[in-house]
DNA sequence: ATGCATGCAAATGCTTTGCATACTG
DNA sequence: CAGTATGCAAAGCATTTGCATGCAT
C-alpha cells in the first residue's frame, strides 16, 4: 500500500490522516512485535508526543482497516505487525521464552484438514504456538 | 489421579491440603473453560467464601503441579481446565465467538511437521486457533 | 465552521503482593 | 508448635472511557 492510497483509505471511510495515525503507523512498521507500550515509547523518541490513549484508539483503527493484526505472544500485552509483513506463525518456547518466525506453509496442513473436516477458516496471520524448542525440550 | 493421590502428590511437595484448594479443584473439574472468577463465584455457591486472591494462587499452584492447564480465549482472562480433560484444541470464531472443541489428532500433521522441520515440541493442550467457522466464513 | 481526533485524567478489569491472622501437619 | 495458606486491602499493569479542547476537512 502507497503512502497516499491509505490516506485515502482513511478519508474515504470518513476518517482523518492525523500525524498521530502516521506515527503510529510508522513505529508498527519499524519495531516489530511492538506492544501499544513500545510504540507510545517510539513515537514520543522521534517526535511530538503521542498519547497512550490515542495509540490504542489508533491501533484500534488500523486493525480494523486490514493494516495491522495483532498477536499475543505471552501473558502480557498483545504485539502488533503491519499486517503486510505479518504473514507468519510465531512459535513461542516456554523453556527460554524464545519467540520465532515460521512460514506459515508449515502449517498449511493444519489449515487444510480444519477446512476439509470442519469448514473452519484459519486467521494463520493470529496462530501462536507455544510448546519447546529443539534446545529446550 | 484418585482424591487421595493428589493429596498425597501435595504433601509430598511440603504443600497442605486445604478446604480451599479442594473446592477450587472440584469447581475446575465441574465448570470447564473457567475463568479465575468464574472459579471464585462457583465456589461461593456451593460452600464458604475463598478468596479471588486464593483462587490465583491456587491455580497457579494446581498449574504447576500438571493438574490444570488454561488458554486464552479471547481477550479476557484465561480458563481453566483440568489437565486430564484437557486432551483437545480449541478453535474460536471471530464471527460468532463461538468455542469449539476439537480432537487433537486434527492437528497432528502440525506437531509432526514442527518436530520434524524445526525439533519444536508443540504444546497441543495450550493451542487455540482463531479464524471464521462454517456459517460465520 | 463542523465534527472527528486528541490529551488528560479517572475508571475499569485482571492479577499480584504485603502483612497479620488462621490452620495444617 | 512451626511454618504454610488465607483473607483483606492496596498496589500494579493493561486498557477503556468521558469530556473539553484542538485540528483536519
Amino acid at each position: 500500500m502507497t503512502e497516499t492510497s491509505w490516506h485515502e483509505e482513511l478519508r474515504s471511510r470518513g476518517y482523518r490522516v492525523t500525524p498521530q495515525r502516521q506515527l503510529v503507523l510508522e513505529a508498527v512498521k519499524e519495531l516489530e512485535h511492538a506492544t501499544p507500550e513500545d510504540i507510545c515509547v517510539r513515537v514520543r523518541e522521534t517526535a511530538r508526543g503521542v498519547n497512550i490513549s490515542t495509540v490504542y484508539r489508533t491501533l484500534e483503527l488500523l486493525e480494523e482497516l486490514g493494516m495491522v493484526t495483532h498477536t499475543h505472544l505471552g501473558h502480557g500485552a498483545p504485539t502488533y505487525h503491519l499486517a503486510a509483513d505479518a504473514d507468519h506463525v510465531h512459535l513461542v518456547c516456554r523453556g527460554c521464552g524464545e519467540v520465532t518466525e515460521i512460514r506459515p506453509e508449515l502449517v498449511q496442513s493444519l489449515v487444510t484438514t480444519l477446512d476439509t473436516e470442519l469448514g473452519f477458516d484459519t486467521d494463520v496471520r493470529h496462530l501462536t504456538v507455544f510448546g519447546r524448542c529443539r534446545t529446550c525440550k
